[in-house]
DNA sequence: CTTGGCACTTGAGCTTCCCGAGTGCTAACC
DNA sequence: GGTTAGCACTCGGGAAGCTCAAGTGCCAAG
């Protein structure tokens, strides 16, 4: 019982199957494959590999199809690796190039994810984690309207446009500002919230510990301004998905017979795609796969995802969504190349 | 030959056909429509409906289904206007007031949109236009790397990330910003290239007409951060698309039979969707609309589009692409009432 | 353990058949 | 004239039947 060989005729059976989308019988695979063995032993491997779950047959008549588990024992055990061609890297390469601020480097790479697989691309927004307040602008739109940028020391920049009760000069605009970053500066964001709700109360109030309450707002254009950075610090905190490709479905519909409307339901959920991604792989910078029944997500029964970290200490997920059958080795390959640059380019 | 009951006729078959997705036949249409008359008279009205190719018959014993003349003039003479529902005024409201920067606006709305039409969104950034330069920023983010921020009059904001050759202070950077701002302050983002390459010249080269070529840059700090700024320039004036629901297409697979794959690839050509958005409804702030083989461009021609002007003058475009089977009413109603809104936002 | 041989199963594809939806036309009717 | 009932006619599509080839499992021999 030569263990390697059902291994190889597994993966045959896989790889396969991807390849010309049918269920593949032993003869088809002796002919395409040198396995040195004829069809009759072919056979008698499939029956142990349906025996042990790894494959199944759609009807008696017809060829095999791997399972979950022949996915899984594929992707953990036999699949080779397959780097990326000359021009996928020369893609990234220019990506690289190209990029511009965070959202445009966040953008583009999902695209280039999405290309390089051909499946639904996704992108967590580098997570807050212990970013810190860079610097923070406050300009005069007109009299009576300023924009606050704030930007952080992940690189995101977010900005609002605040409406002023009154007209104010720009002097007035500089002041709260300093003021404001006087009090926020290289601070984490996560302290931004309490350190400027103490600064709404009066300004020397360094004593008290929560009487800043009863204090009206010492300054109404402050109070405003400090608001709105607040609200942009959440903003900025706030996990957010960027994704790509999800035209890309439509040519996967033969794929998913009836059970892509699930998919594509659960893929405009941005909540349950972020938490699907936060649970995949806690460990550090591999790629992990979630193979159909897997996914703890009912309606991705039928989808597989991978997965990998990226970014400091790989805290922030990138990966695809595609249909079980998918080219797991190319994938994997393309979602871990493309973590690895993103996280280069993030360090610049 | 009552010909306003024969327009009644062709409304009800669009209106069917959208509805049921099948060729719809005069039986049919006595049943669900109160036409008042037989099913002859009806036959007889789509006879000459016919000979006028507003409707074409798929095979001799099926019913009737629109060309893409029907639905030109059910577009131009018959539907109703569909007011959106309360339901969905107040989701385009909750939109409003969540609108945070530009980029959020954009993307916002075009989700927003898809999800109203159940169709491809595409909205054109707001054209360069006659946007000046409102603020330019240099910030030191390490000792040798800067951000360098430029926010233009009508909200956009563009960043880069500019390496620098060597270590500068704070005071060199907030130095050379000042300059750079002096030179383009107010000034058509039109006329950023020519101010900035006078500047990279002699510091008091007023007089020179085109000799700055000559002098070696005077300051390579300044050259650099000028370098940025003008591909920042460039980069805010570039037109660009936000898109949505591209997923949408899956759902629709079964209206476009096998030509969704030119569809898809059109759409991932964002060069050619924005000359189809360009090019479609000089006319000001009404809704246009391409049926199939009007569309100007090969691959589109079993799709429709919808477009519509927004912002100043209506110069920038928004509008949703289908099949041609679709809710014309409907798609029309919303394209108009976010094109609205989004004008209102924009506005301030 | 491998292999050739063989009986057996069964889905896919093809043909045939039939039915009913839908049409166009004609003749009567208003 | 416009409208309607009636009717013969057309065909696409679904059901039924048939065949075929791919594929299997098993057995006996190598």
């Amino acid at each position: 019982m030569s263990d390697s060989r059902r291994l190889n005729v597994l993966r045959a059976i896989v790889e396969d199957y991807v390849q010309f989308r049918e269920p593949v019988g032993s003869r088809a695979l002796v002919d395409r494959h040198r396995l040195g063995v004829s069809s009759a032993t072919i056979r008698n491997d499939m029956a142990v590999l349906e025996e042990e779950g790894l494959i199944v047959a759609p009807h008696t008549s017809a060829g095999r199809v791997p399972t979950d588990a022949g996915y899984r024992l594929f992707v953990d055990r036999i699949s080779d690796v397959k780097p990326l061609s000359q021009a996928e890297r020369r893609a990234i390469q220019t990506l690289l190039d190209e990029a511009n601020d965070l959202d445009d480097v966040m953008e583009k790479t999902a695209r280039l994810l999405a290309q390089l697989t051909h499946q639904v691309a996704l992108i967590q927004y580098p997570t807050i984690g212990d970013a810190r307040v860079r610097h923070l602008d406050v300009v005069a739109l007109a009299e009576d309207r300023a924009l606050v940028v704030l930007i952080t020391s992940n690189g995101h920049v977010e900005q609002r446009v605040v409406p002023l009760a009154s007209p104010v000069t720009v002097e007035e605009l500089a002041d709260a500002r300093t003021r404001l970053l006087g009090a926020i500066d290289a601070r984490p964001l996560t302290e931004v919230p309490t350190l400027l709700g103490r600064l709404r109360g009066p300004i020397d109030a360094e004593t008290g510990t929560d009487a800043p309450v009863e204090h009206p707002p010492a300054d109404p254009l402050l109070d405003r301004l400090a608001a709105a950075v607040v609200s942009l610090v959440g903003f900025a905190g706030q996990d957010r998905i960027v994704m790509a490709g999800t035209a890309n479905l439509a040519r996967a519909t033969r794929d998913f017979p009836l059970t892509i409307l699930p998919v594509l339901e659960a893929l405009e959920e941005q909540v349950v795609m972020l938490r699907l991604l936060s649970e995949m792989g806690q460990d550090e910078a591999g790629v992990t796969v979630r193979i159909g029944h897997e996914n703890p997500y009912e309606p991705l029964s039928e989808a597989s995802v991978i997965a990998s970290g990226y970014g400091p200490a790989a805290a922030s997920r990138l990966g695809v969504v595609g249909p079980t059958r998918m080219d797991y080795p190319t994938s994997m390959a393309a979602v871990r190349a493309v973590a690895r640059y993103l996280s280069r380019i993030l360090a610049g």
